[in-house]
DNA sequence: ATTGTAATCCAAAACGTTTTGGCTGTCAAG
DNA sequence: CTTGACAGCCAAAACGTTTTGGATTACAAT
């Protein structure tokens, strides 16, 4: 089918062996040998063989990422970010991106194995780690280079790029008891995710400096989605007494969460007030544009991206635990509290 | 390194050949021995060479895609939807999916050249197709297996899945008619995109027939994205006859339109409608609720993985050329003209 | 004793590449 | 005339797998 070295050298009557190291620029070949290769490689339109190359070289120059995805209709803008962040520069540094998507459990384990054992990629970038996460207690049993956007609780040393959540809160909710909030609601999310455990942990502490005692009841446990954040929110505005204040795990929540105030003629920003986290770019374009935590998911991704290569090409990281602060962006979804 | 064939057939002092027999089943191999491979393979953790298999069996079952990323803050809720069903579609077929991310251009064409000369997928799959595409020419050209989602103009036959925008847009358009609507402005985006071109048909069909002439101030180009409606409606807006109603090419689109049109103190719903085109799961958040024409993204890339596929292993396709009528929802940001 | 036939097993080739460790011939220096 | 150096080329091995086309043995049937 397509055009191989063997080829070439039959042409030529050259053998195989010279034939890639003229292509590759060795200096053992003749400079008139060396043209006569090049020029028919290029009228055949001879490219190497990647399969071959992997084989050969003992190295696939792919990198993998399995996308926690969640439901059929999976729509989260922050990794349609990460992902064009990873993609890029991959593609930069000369790596494909092997993509998979499962949700987390059994298969998404299964999917990491196959990745990791078939041999078909050099290196796993992980997101969304969890508080004891398996795919980190896998990937360091077996030596296998990985990066993270996240920590975990385990005891162990790997390379990770996370948001300060936990300070990005405290900031966040210092800001609503600023306002004169005191009953301020938080829609949480399954605190075995890392991110998750520690921004409550922020919301906590801002709100025991100020001596607020945590209202258990101002804290709900839902999905990370506008869906999640919608439900979670109808639930807590309709208790007889409502919260002033709703503080969401991620932007999605908190467009999930300002519709449902909305539809109980809540006007966001004045009766009541919301929060985010991630910056993506509809929260900008909400009605009224959003208070959220920035972080820079792209730079973030990116960056990931090139750590995980030098871990695989086995050269040192000078920065491998990276912890970068979210910046609180105030926008009118959020103001003093009603009279 | 990894457990090979080889290691094991050492051990058993069997050969490499009895042993890869024995653990794929072949009937030419003693019960026994079938067993002690098992046995071995199992407690020293073999898992094939996927390179080598690929190189051996001359396929990689690999797909490839290709997103056209525009702009670093990348950010479509469209393509995550789409890369979820790719992703879990092509899971279940037992495929790898590569993806790439390139803006549109000489760079998109170099890696869909990479992924094909260097036979490093098996399939493509195509999306946000163009009237005059390279790509499909190209790969028509090389007779390299691939489907897309999208139509082009070209005088060539491929496997495509397409919602068929341009009745979408007629009946889009005659319902706000009906509404009262004469003045309906269409933010539209890069005619050379089909999708959009086939929208616009249907856009100017249903004010042809309403006799309703169509304003060449009332048709804009913009960037698929909240940025680019919220300028866009902006500068519609402004003027000193404004429409009543914004026709985006997009819910991404119409998110920023109303965004623009509230900025201005106007009732989304009531003052202006606004519509898009997906229905991503923002558009039932958004507030007002977004009126859109729903297609069925997830389906589609679901689909379409499974026709790419059946293409791959060269068996026939009785469902070539797919054109789905997308479905009209209508929510709140829709309304009779104002008085 | 020969033939036939199962039942097991395996050597070698092949996929396409890169690298190792040469080999051959020419020419200048001794 | 020998030696050494150098330029230019290449055979073979290797990466790990699968498949082809036997080979070997045992045993039953002739």
């Amino acid at each position: 089918m397509a055009v191989t070295l063997k080829e070439i050298s039959r042409e030529l009557n050259l053998s195989v062996t010279t034939v890639t190291r003229a292509l590759y620029g060795y200096d053992d070949v003749a400079e008139g040998t060396r043209q006569r290769v090049w020029s028919l490689a290029e009228t055949l339109g001879y490219v190497p063989d990647t399969t071959a190359q992997r084989l050969r070289k003992g190295r696939t120059d792919t990198l993998g990422f399995v996308i926690p995805t969640f439901g059929p209709r999976f729509s989260d803008p922050f990794f349609s970010e990460f992902l064009a962040a990873l993609g890029n520069e991959a593609a930069r540094l000369g790596f494909d991106l092997l993509v998979s998507t499962r949700a987390p459990g059994a298969e998404e384990q299964a999917a990491y194995r196959r990745l990791v054992e078939g041999r078909r990629v050099d290196g796993l970038i992980l997101v969304r780690t969890r508080r004891h996460d398996e795919r980190v207690q896998y990937l360091i049993e077996r030596d296998f280079p990985f990066v993270a956007f996240g920590r975990t609780d385990l005891e162990v040393d790997y390379s990770y790029v996370d948001s300060d959540g936990e300070a990005g809160f405290r900031q966040l909710v210092e800001y609503l008891v600023g306002l004169g909030h005191q009953r301020i609601a938080c829609l949480s999310a399954d605190p075995e995710l890392t991110f998750v455990a520690h921004r409550l942990t922020g919301y906590r502490a801002a709100l025991a400096a100020h001596g607020i005692r945590p209202d258990p009841n101002l804290l709900i446990q839902a999905d990370l989605t506008q869906r999640g954040g919608y439900e979670a929110a109808g639930r807590l505005l309709d208790r007889a007494e409502p919260p002033t204040a709703l503080v969401c795990l991620n932007d999605l929540m908190a467009l999930g969460a300002m519709r449902a105030a909305q539809q109980r003629g809540l006007a966001v920003g004045h009766d009541i007030s919301v929060t985010g986290f991630d910056d993506i770019p509809l929260a900008e374009n909400a009605h009224p544009p959003l208070t959220t935590l920035e972080q820079p998911v792209y730079d973030i991704g990116k960056r990931l991206c090139a750590m995980l290569v030098r871990l695989i090409r086995g050269e040192s990281l000078d920065d491998a635990h990276v912890l970068l602060a979210p910046n609180l962006i105030i926008r009118e979804s959020t103001g003093p509290v009603p009279m």
